[in-house]
DNA sequence: GAAATTCTGGAACGATCAGTCAATATCCCT
DNA sequence: AGGGATATTGACTGATCGTTCCAGAATTTC
């Protein structure tokens, strides 16, 4: 029987993805992310295998969680267009911060079959309850009932990196509250 | 009098673009950059004085041909609708090619004073033409009246971070098309 | 020819890179 | 206690990094 890991893998692999959403892949090292993680160089090799997996293994956590956390907010409220609100509320309210997943789409695009998976999979459980929602929008009344509900979740899909690429550059919380309602505006 | 320049430095500077925009800033090396603009490692040097200075130049030429672009594309077509068609038609033609500008706000945000006032000032001539043009159209009845044009303006321009991630993560022409179809429905 | 600058690619520099190495430590088992 | 398997660490390795230096040759005007 051998040595128990030190340290918490998860805890490790969240300090990584802090140094990867702000640093992108080529601008984050071995040492950055070491210190960043609290652990010895050998270490991350043993666990993570090399900085490319240790990227694959945070892109993968951070869209699980990112998911897990969107699906959440979309359930918010008494009416579905509640949840599409909240959603977008709350990706307002963090965009100022990198995200991971679009720095991904920037520096890789889907030139790395390994993340793309991970890419693809999130986008889909988010597709997925993003329809279910607008169609009980629109049997609500609240979304007009004319809209493919599979190109209004593309559209609410592709709004979360334009709020995000606009907060990262400059735009203030007004103008991000403008974009989130002109954004379900074109869903009326 | 001295030696002039052999090489055409506007034509070097697309060739450092080509490479800054498939591999971002970190990622792209001087022997690259040299390889691709097919000139010496001293020339590179005396003419743009370092690899930062050489990407501040190549966003700077990127930036103001975009503009030009777009800007030409907005003053397409007999009503004001139809250059907001046009620019967004030809943002979806393009969308498929990794764009310099969302890639540094990808992988500088702000962080950097020298490629922001070079982002801003094209934020500010594309927001100055889309209110311009939105404006008119309101005018001629194809855009809701009571919508604030600088916030239209800001939508449009978050429109088209949000394609071109799309188009990067793997959409295809008919759902671009979709989100640009939607992006001006907002606006009806 | 002289002066000023340009061109080249190789060499050199100090720094950093991702990954490996070597020694020591920790766990359970016999 | 010793063995086996794994964990820990920081130093080491060979390669690459951005930039400068170098030397010789080239190009322009005076």
């Amino acid at each position: 029987m051998a040595r128990p890991k030190e340290f918490d893998k998860d805890a490790a692999l969240d300090a990584a993805t802090r140094v990867f959403r702000e640093q992108g892949f080529a601008g984050s090292s071995a040492a950055d992310l070491t210190r960043a993680m609290g652990i010895g160089r050998q270490s991350l090799y043993d666990t993570f295998g090399d900085k490319a997996a240790l990227y694959r293994a945070a892109l993968a956590r951070y869209t699980a969680l990112e998911t897990e956390a969107h699906l959440a907010a979309l359930s918010t409220g008494p009416r579905a267009i509640d949840g599409l609100e909240i959603l977008l509320a709350r990706v307002r309210a963090k965009a100022g911060e990198p995200c991971l997943a679009v720095g991904a789409v920037c520096e890789f695009g889907r030139s790395r079959p390994e993340l793309a998976e991970v890419q693809a999979a999130g986008e889909r459980a988010l597709a997925g309850a993003l329809a279910a929602r607008v169609r009980e929008a629109q049997d609500e009344g609240d979304v007009a009932e004319g809209l493919d509900v599979g190109e209004a979740a593309a559209f609410l899909t592709a709004a979360i990196p334009g709020i995000r690429i606009a907060a990262r550059g400059g735009a203030g919380a007004a103008q991000l509250q403008a974009l989130a309602e002109l954004t379900l505006r074109a869903l009326r």
